[in-house]
RNA sequence: GCGAAAGUAGCUCAGUUGGUAGAGCACGACCUUGCCAAGGUCGGGGUCGCGGGUUCGAGUCCCGUUUUUCGCUCCA
């Protein structure tokens, strides 16, 4: 029995050898959780995405998208609350390799003398019974005194190092005040170090004075700040959509997990704005809507369920995961949240502008509500490389490795091969290709024994092997051969385009979704 | 970020107490076979992750560094 993580190891070895994923400026050693999609890579993920684009753009009149820069008004990120959700001072106890948060520790600490002084107080109070005044108690104790000053001497440094954001000196409380560890109980800290989430670079010349600008940390804001472009140009009315696809940056503590979790990766998302008091119900539509549109793909309805959050960002009034089994476990791959008002109000106030709706039918204005369904592109691709990637012994003691895509995501469709590289089957071949070329991703392939070719097919995930032999040469026909059943049935090149469009147009796809 | 392990050809790996790098597969050309991989001949490909040190001499020993993997930690 191999375990998980072997076969995780393999899909990996699979997607680098076979063309799908490459290691980031691989010639110079690599760059940490940063991955490029190779020759099949990006067809496999292109499919992915015009699968969700469509299904939202196309089957929902009102759903349309767009596509926001990258940058943004670095007041997007204020307004959004991410400048301050992403920066925190931590700090790691060598021995308990556990980290913390300098100023919670710092806090706690302050909160526990805190704690001192009023068991003084407390006890203090017990004694003296009606006659014990607890303010004059706490002036003139020695020791209740002594609290006090060390208490508000560290606070009066941790305010300052706060504002100053001076890391060396929150450490240098924890020393001087004896922190340890809860877990390790010793004192043996790291230096204190700044997270923050968000890239930063430069616009505009330094000379006179660049302006800071983050990396956006989602796409999500792009669809706010639009909001009343799209509404307005659209002439879009509530409820409706907008659907963006594009690239998000975190910077990541800890990036692992192969593309699971990358410092930069690709969102689908959807913002979807309705009426105030609706959004539960449009928060169960897209829940439900979202799942059909994973299942339909047929990776395996078991292989998918919901993860509902308890504990809400400080966004959201629900929210829940499309959750998909990968090599290591169920993972997150799509976000379902209802964002009530929150980002379009936040912008209206940090913008000073009049974010809201006139509803015709209520005839009164509103800040719409938001539903929003966010899945990570690079997460999809995984779950569905490892969803395909199979292992099969075959009669003979033969072994294959095949990619069991669904037709319509994988990222060579056809191969078309003569059987022997002589008496004009390669020309007859080209031919073919050059028939079917218009209409889907195809390979030729002329090398070594057919058999080898058609594993080579399988192992990229190509559905059909078109195979050129002397009888096509007599009545123009061919053998097609089916990658899941390895069967092969003789059929007329007229047919090809045909049978190969029906199997792997979105079409089908798209019926089960309506 | 902390800890551990690893880094030799595209891939999987071998390489003795230090003596000028090898195999299988893959790749290319040609021959042969011709419907489910692994026939023959020839060939291309490696500053042994990078930098420094010890040594007459380093893939091999020492130090640093970097990348990867695993565990911990973090994840709006």
């Amino acid at each position: 029995m191999v375990s998980q993580e072997d076969v995780f190891k393999k899909l990996i070895a699979h997607s680098k050898e076979y063309g799908f994923v490459f290691p980031s400026s691989e010639i110079y050693d690599g760059l940490a959780a940063v991955y490029d999609y190779g020759q099949n890579g990006v067809e496999l993920k292109n499919n992915i995405k015009r699968y969700w684009w469509d299904s939202m753009t196309l089957l929902h009149e009102n759903v349309v998208g767009i596509d926001a820069a990258i940058f943004m008004h670095p007041t997007t990120w204020k307004a959004s609350g991410h400048v301050d959700a992403f920066n925190d001072p931590l700090i790691d106890n060598r021995d308990s390799k556990k980290r913390y948060r300098a100023d919670v520790l710092i806090e706690d600490l302050m909160s526990k003398y805190d704690e001192k002084i009023a068991r003084e107080v407390e006890k203090a109070a017990k004694r003296f019974g009606e006659t014990f005044d607890a303010a004059l108690f706490r002036t003139t104790s020695p020791r209740v005194v002594e609290y006090a000053a060390k208490r508000d001497a560290i606070h009066t440094r941790f305010s300052k190092a706060m504002h100053d954001n001076d890391l060396v000196e929150l450490r240098q409380i924890i020393l001087d005040y004896e922190v340890v560890c809860p877990v390790s109980g010793t004192k043996n800290w790291t230096d204190v170090r700044q997270f923050n989430l968000m890239f930063a670079t430069e616009i505009g010349s330094t000379a006179d004075g660049a302006t800071k600008i983050y990396l956006r940390p989602e796409t999500a804001q792009g669809i706010f700040v639009n909001f009343l472009n799209v509404q307005k140009t659209g002439r879009m009315k509530i409820p409706f959509g907008i659907a963006q696809i594009g690239k998000a940056f975190r910077n990541e503590i800890v990036a692992r997990q192969f593309i699971f979790r990358m410092r930069e990766f690709e969102q689908m998302e959807m913002q979807f704005f309705v009426r105030p008091g609706e959004e539960m119900r449009w928060f169960d539509h897209w829940k439900n809507f979202r799942m059909r549109w994973h299942k339909t793909l047929g990776l395996g309805d078991d292989k998918y369920r919901f993860h509902d959050h308890d504990k809400l960002a400080h966004y959201a009034n629900a929210a829940t995961d499309i959750e998909f089994e990968m090599p290591f476990g169920f993972r997150e791959v799509e976000g379902i949240h209802s964002r009530t008002d929150f980002d379009l109000q936040q912008h209206a106030t940090f913008s000073g502008k009049n974010i809201r709706y006139f509803d015709h039918e209520l005839n009164e204005s509103y800040v719409p509500y938001v539903i929003e369904t966010s899945i990570g592109v690079d997460r999809m691709f995984l779950s569905v490389l490892a969803a395909a990637y199979t292992e099969e012994s075959l009669e003979g003691g033969d072994s294959r490795v095949v990619l069991r895509f669904p037709e319509a995501l994988a990222p060579v469709k056809a191969c078309v091969m003569p059987l022997v590289k002589k008496d004009g089957l390669p020309e007859k071949a080209r031919e073919i290709m050059n028939s079917l070329k218009f209409g889907f991703k195809c390979v030729y392939d002329e090398k070594d024994s057919v058999g080898k070719r058609y594993r080579r097919q399988d192992a990229v995930g190509t559905p059909f092997c078109i195979t050129v032999d002397y009888q096509t040469m007599e009545d123009e026909s061919v053998t097609l051969r089916y990658r899941d059943s390895m069967q092969q049935e003789r059929i007329p090149i007229a047919q090809l385009f045909a049978v190969i469009d029906d199997a792997v147009n979105f079409k089908k796809l798209f019926k089960h979704l309506m």
